[in-house]
DNA sequence: CCTTGTAATGGAAACCATTTTCATTAAGGA
DNA sequence: TCCTTAATGAAAATGGTTTCCATTACAAGG
């Protein structure tokens, strides 16, 4: 992913502009940080990860710049339950590849599952256009999540 | 759903008893609150409406109360993304039909569905029976969420 | 390149939903 | 009715996120 700026900007700064927004070095960073993990990071975590080589990076910059990010649809805001918010990259070099989650209650780990998603996804775009139209509502993205014990957590107790 | 008081205890003494938990006033006000609404309320609504007639009855005890339904999964919990965690009754007299969410990311509006409910359920049937053997995960719980804007919002601007 | 308007920034303080503490009250089995 | 202990409420603490505001630095125009 790092070879495409070689050869040219990276690839959100058109849509970046578009909006009216600036390329700072923050954006930048916590971008790049995005598109190179495959983690569901908070805020802190990001802020924690940046600050060896950008101790100048304050942890409010990194809630701004996700705030912007979720709005421009290049990231997704998840609820896992563990009192605060991940990240997860929409799309882009790495993250492209469309998956659900299934979230430990217990231990609050996150899997990242991919099966059934061609079949969940034809569901899902059947039910949106139902919806869409019978509420007029212009839906823009879907969540789906399971919940239960992971392998580890059922085994305690 | 009052009506079922008349011929005995609630429908919930049982399940609360068996558990170890005993039946308290607040709890009873609380789960009734809860049977003959079917908005989704925060745990501050709750506290609000019920002060009126039991002004003794703490903001902490709700929140104690709520957290004790969901765990015995009498409740969902939800994240409309308004900052606040919101209730529905999972099962009884009233609340027992199986609907999914429409939420508007503008007013935080939410709209309960039941289209496609079946095909929904099935496909989450199937889905989950999958997870479950492939990644050793005991699901107890689903999630489905359609995010957009309602009908209000996108004529604004 | 330099100037300049304004968006972006960071540190500290504020916010606010939720949780914890702790002394008091009251279920409910004996 | 008594007694053990869960439940309660008020106040304080917690902790993720947002706001404030003085300072910095994009980036468009000269």
């Amino acid at each position: 992913m790092q070879a495409r700026s070689r050869f040219g900007p990276p690839w959100w700064h058109g849509k970046f502009r578009g909006c009216g927004y600036r390329i700072t070095l923050a954006r930048q960073v916590i971008l790049d940080l995005l598109a190179k993990v495959d983690e569901h990071l908070s805020a802190e975590d990001i802020y924690i990860r940046i600050r060896a080589k950008h101790p100048n990076i304050g942890l409010t910059t990194v809630y701004r710049t996700l705030d912007i990010l979720a709005d421009l649809g290049l990231l997704y805001k998840f609820d896992f339950g563990d009192g605060r918010a991940r990240y997860e990259l929409a799309e882009g070099p790495k993250g492209a590849y469309h998956h659900h989650h299934l979230v430990c209650t217990a231990c609050k780990r996150v899997i990242d599952y991919t099966d059934f998603i061609d079949e969940e996804i034809e569901l899902l775009r059947e039910t949106e256009k139902g919806l869409s139209k019978k509420y007029d509502f212009k839906i823009t993205n879907h969540l789906i999540q399971f919940y239960g014990l992971c392998k580890e957590c059922s085994k305690e107790k």
